[in-house]
DNA sequence: CTCCATGATTTTAC
DNA sequence: GTAAAATCATGGAG
């Protein structure tokens, strides 16, 4: 207590704190026998070898490294980059298709902000530590004046620090990848999450799938088509068309307001244009008939009993008729749909047979 | 809370 | 590999 004397006021020390402590120094300094006292210092300091350890800095630890290498894969560790962040290309998280999804913009957004806020804590920290190292070299500096402080010894005082700051660092490191892998994980299972579509794509879809209740089965083009029409992506749009397939044939009663619904909007839509491009003439060969009592006695007085569909039904169903080893559709005793032999020629072959996919017609 | 509709995933058949 | 069928899981209405 009694240590911090009058002359403390004086000292002009970088840390009063430090100065305090030390309130012989001015007088040391101006000891006639400080020379000879230093040098008796130095001396015994180079005898005793004051192997104060370096904790000799760490080699390359491995937990670090690890960390780092996961830092750097999650884009984090770079300050902005383009492209291929965790979320980019085939590292989507689910492994869905690289669509820009509103939850995908969310959760680069979410990494963005991670990013950020580890790089400006990373900046925080150097700046610390770059301003504690200098504290502490002017005060070692300070020192050496009244006893012997070598380079070596600056240098490993230094050295403790970076490595104290190291220690620091990593522990930011580990929770910024904390917070990835609870973004990720969050991600992912909100992708999970089941969204109804939009009203419009349920409406893309349901008029593809009644104007084409023949053959439900739109080709890979189509599928990007109806995917870009709805919002939605193209695998969407075949589990869609495989859940409404066979849902529907399993109860073709209850989804027939739907059909009437929509083939009689898609008839207006379809005289014009024709989803297909099938031209929707009104003959109705008479071959296609025996098919569609078939499927009507099957299905009930079914939307195929609509005028503009049964048209269409007709038109397709004509086709079916005479096969022998051609690819195509044919409507089962319950009202489903067969194929008798290849699915999806991919592009309708030369001649009629290949265009029991109606798709392919476009 | 239940129930149903519906999007997604898994299993099966070809 | 594709589609059918079964199943899972969630959203939303009541």
């Amino acid at each position: 207590m009694t240590r911090a004397t009058s002359c403390n006021r004086s000292w002009p020390s970088p840390t009063r704190a430090w100065t305090r402590l030390r309130p012989g120094k001015h007088a040391l300094n101006c000891h006639r026998m400080k020379s000879a006292l230093f040098s008796v210092l130095c001396e015994i300091k180079g005898k005793t070898a004051v192997s104060i350890r370096c904790q000799e800095e760490d080699p390359p630890d491995a937990q670090l490294l690890r960390l780092d290498n996961m830092l750097l894969a999650e884009g984090v560790s770079r300050p902005e980059k383009r492209g291929r962040g965790a979320a980019g290309g085939t590292a989507t998280p689910g492994g869905c298709p690289n669509d820009n999804s509103i939850e995908h913009s969310d959760y680069r957004a979410k990494l963005a902000q991670i990013r950020q806020t580890f790089h400006s804590e990373l900046e925080k920290y150097e700046q610390a530590c770059r301003e504690f190292t200098m504290h502490v070299t002017n005060l070692l500096r300070e020192q050496s004046r009244v006893r012997p402080v070598s380079g070596r010894e600056m240098e490993r005082m230094v050295g403790v620090i970076h490595s104290k700051f190291r220690a620091i660092q990593r522990q930011l490191e580990q929770s910024t990848c904390e917070a990835v892998m609870t973004l990720r994980s969050r991600f992912l299972d909100a992708r999970r999450k089941r969204r109804n579509f939009s009203k419009q794509a349920t409406e893309v879809l349901n008029e593809y799938f009644y104007s084409h209740l023949s053959n439900p089965y739109p080709s890979e083009e189509t599928k990007e088509e109806l995917a870009r029409k709805g919002g939605i992506t193209v695998s969407q749009v075949s589990n869609w068309f495989g859940n409404k397939r066979i849902r529907y044939k399993k109860n073709t009663g209850k989804f027939q307001e739907e059909a009437t619904m929509y083939t009689g909007k898609t008839s207006t839509v379809t005289k014009a244009q024709g989803p297909g491009g099938q031209s929707r003439c009104q003959s109705t060969p008479s071959p296609g008939d025996k098919a569609v009592a078939l499927f009507d006695c099957a299905c009930g007085p079914s939307p195929l009993a609509n005028g503009t569909d049964m048209a269409l039904t007709l038109r397709a169903l004509a086709f079916l008729q005479p096969p022998p080893g051609g690819a195509c559709l044919q409507p089962l005793a319950h009202g489903s749909w067969q194929r008798t032999t290849a699915p999806q020629p991919a592009s309708a072959p030369a001649g009629d047979s290949g265009r029991s996919n109606s798709d392919a017609s476009n």
